[in-house]
Formats: C-alpha cells, sequence, structure tokens
DNA sequence: TGGGGCAATATGGGCGTCAACGGGATGAAG
DNA sequence: CTTCATCCCGTTGACGCCCATATTGCCCCA
C-alpha cells in the first residue's frame, strides 16, 4: 500500500524527538521522498507533512483566491513562509522544533494521522476534538442535509 | 459463494487475538484480498472490514468533490485517518488493538457479521441491541407507519 | 444406520524479530 | 565552554511466525 492511512500517537524522548510510524516511512520510501516537506496547516493546529508535491497542493489552493485580495497575500506568506523541511535520522525519528510546537500545541506526545497522499501531526488532544466535529459534519450530511453531499450507502449502506 | 454471508462470534485469547471465521476467510482469498481495510462506522459502534476496492470507492467519492472544500477534506479525514489495516496472520487471525476496541466496545468477543461486498465487527451485546432495533423498525414499517424506517440512522446504533 | 475416525477450525502458548524509546558518545556551531 | 544535531547501542514490549491441542462437524465404512 502506497498511501497514508490510519493513524498513531507516538512520544517525545528528552531530546525533543519522535519516531515516525514505521507504516509511513515505508510510504515515504515508496513514493520516492528524498525529504520531509512540513507546512502549517492553513486553518487548523495541524501540520500536513508529505513529498515537495505538498506544496504545489497549497500553490494551487492559493490561486484560487483573488490576487487583488489581501487574503491571496497572506496565505502565500503564511504558506511560503512557514513551512520546513523534517530531517529523519537514521531509526526514523525527527526532532520537534519551535516550529512544530507553535502552530500545533504539541508538547509530550505527537498524533500521526493519514492522509491518503500526505499525513498530519496534530496535538492528541486536539486531533480528538477535531475528529469529532467531522464526524459530525459527515453524519449530518448523510441525514439528509441536501448541501452536503456525501452518497448514501457508503458506509454501511443502509438501514437494511 | 464469493460474498460475506452469515455470523459468528469468536473469543479473543490472552494476546488480544482472534480469528476470523473461516467463511469470511475463504471468500476473503476467494477476491484476491491481499491486506483488509477497516473503517469505523459513522453512525454505529462497529467497524466495517473489506478489501482495497472498499478505499477505492471512498476515494473515487472524494474525488468527485471540490478538492479545497471542507467536504474533501472531512472525507479524507474520516476515510484515511479513522481506517487501519488488519493483517491476518498464518492462522487467520487479527490482532483486536485499541483503535478497534475504543469504538466498538470490544473487550473479550468479536461478533462478525456477513454484510455482502463487506463484513463488520461488533461488540457482540451492542449488536443484538442493534438488531432487535432493526427488526422494530422493519416491522413498524411493514404495519404501515411510515415513519419508520425512513430516517436513515434514525436509531443508528446509539453509537458514539 | 450408528459408530469410529478424519479433517478443519477455533484457541493456547513459545519464541524470534522489529519498532519505539532511552541514553551515551562524538562532532559541529555559537 | 556550552548547546545542539547526528550517530550508535541497549532495552522493552508488541507483533508475526510456528507448533500444539481441543472441539466440532462430516464422511466413510462396517
Amino acid at each position: 500500500m502506497d498511501r497514508f492511512l490510519s493513524s498513531a500517537v507516538n512520544r517525545i524522548d528528552a531530546k525533543g524527538r519522535v519516531s515516525v510510524p514505521a507504516h509511513f516511512r515505508a510510504v515515504v520510501q515508496r513514493r520516492g521522498y528524498q525529504e520531509l516537506y512540513a507546512l502549517k496547516a492553513l486553518d487548523r493546529p495541524a501540520l500536513d507533512v508529505g513529498g515537495l508535491d505538498l506544496l504545489d497542493r497549497y500553490e494551487a489552493r492559493i490561486a484560487m483566491e483573488d490576487p487583488f485580495l489581501q487574503t491571496a497575500d497572506d496565505m502565500s506568506f503564511f504558506v511560503h513562509g512557514d513551512s520546513d523541511f523534517l530531517k529523519l535520522d537514521q531509526d526514523g525519528r525527527i526532532t520537534v522544533t519551535d516550529f512544530i510546537r507553535e502552530h500545533t500545541g504539541i508538547a509530550t506526545e505527537v498524533a500521526f494521522v493519514g492522509r491518503g497522499t500526505f499525513f498530519q501531526m496534530w496535538e492528541p488532544s486536539r486531533l480528538a476534538a477535531y475528529g469529532a466535529q467531522v464526524r459530525e459534519r459527515l453524519l449530518r450530511m448523510r441525514q439528509g442535509d441536501p448541501s452536503a453531499g456525501m452518497a448514501r450507502g457508503a458506509t454501511g449502506g443502509g438501514a437494511e
């Protein structure tokens, strides 16, 4: 499997290091990423981590904004200014810098969450709160909010 | 027969393993699944388990959304983050991780329920309660109550 | 047709491997 | 000299691999 899937929580040691889940490391290698590119998520206290293609994705997002508005400039500043490379050491660990801590609130533990083409790093309790919100939104969508659109039958198709 | 049918309850051993029913394993093999994809059901304390085609189906659905809207992000978060791979050992068992226990309430026994193209894992007593609700809903519907059974997830299992 | 035995399945447990983690040593940088 | 990053090694616990056993349902044969 070459997609980032599932989630795990790992501890930060006394030297500020944390192990990237072995499964994720395998995906990184399979995808041929030479280095990990990390960006602060635009509207969440999380870090998006992946290959360089992640940057393209963000730039496309910014391109959608009206270039005359301040928003686009803000986003560009944010994305290009506040990104970093994460170096894996020989044991598959990365150092948790202030860059990471500030934006995410991460202190002693890191929650890694697979997102398909990339993965995210969260402070565990914030992740839990956010996950609950997501499930709530999806559930409402599925129960008939027509503005939402999740196809019926997706999860367990129905009312048997 | 290449569909998941019937149900069975198996015990979790001291090492946290449980046998997947032999009949299900046969279906898995016949369908050529290399690994099992497990997803936390949205509105029920159950796990949906199937092959990678289950994941493909979800990803195809996500691809239909505008990738920069919240909906697409929510769906990806759910499909990639609230899921995991289940590895069958050589005796056809899987290990019951915290990932499974949290969402389902499974502790010492697992109820496997065939659902055609996939199967589900439940905590036995919760499955029984849910089954009773389903029966009642169907019965009322048959007796002409139009409100019964229409609202999807109305009795949705008191999940979460 | 009833009993014995065979085969397959669920379950228990020993054991080696590997990932997560802690910590020392070395070297570069301020 | 202090701080921090990198490298390397040891420990621990979880997980996969393998083998053993028991229980059950089925088939064959007398």
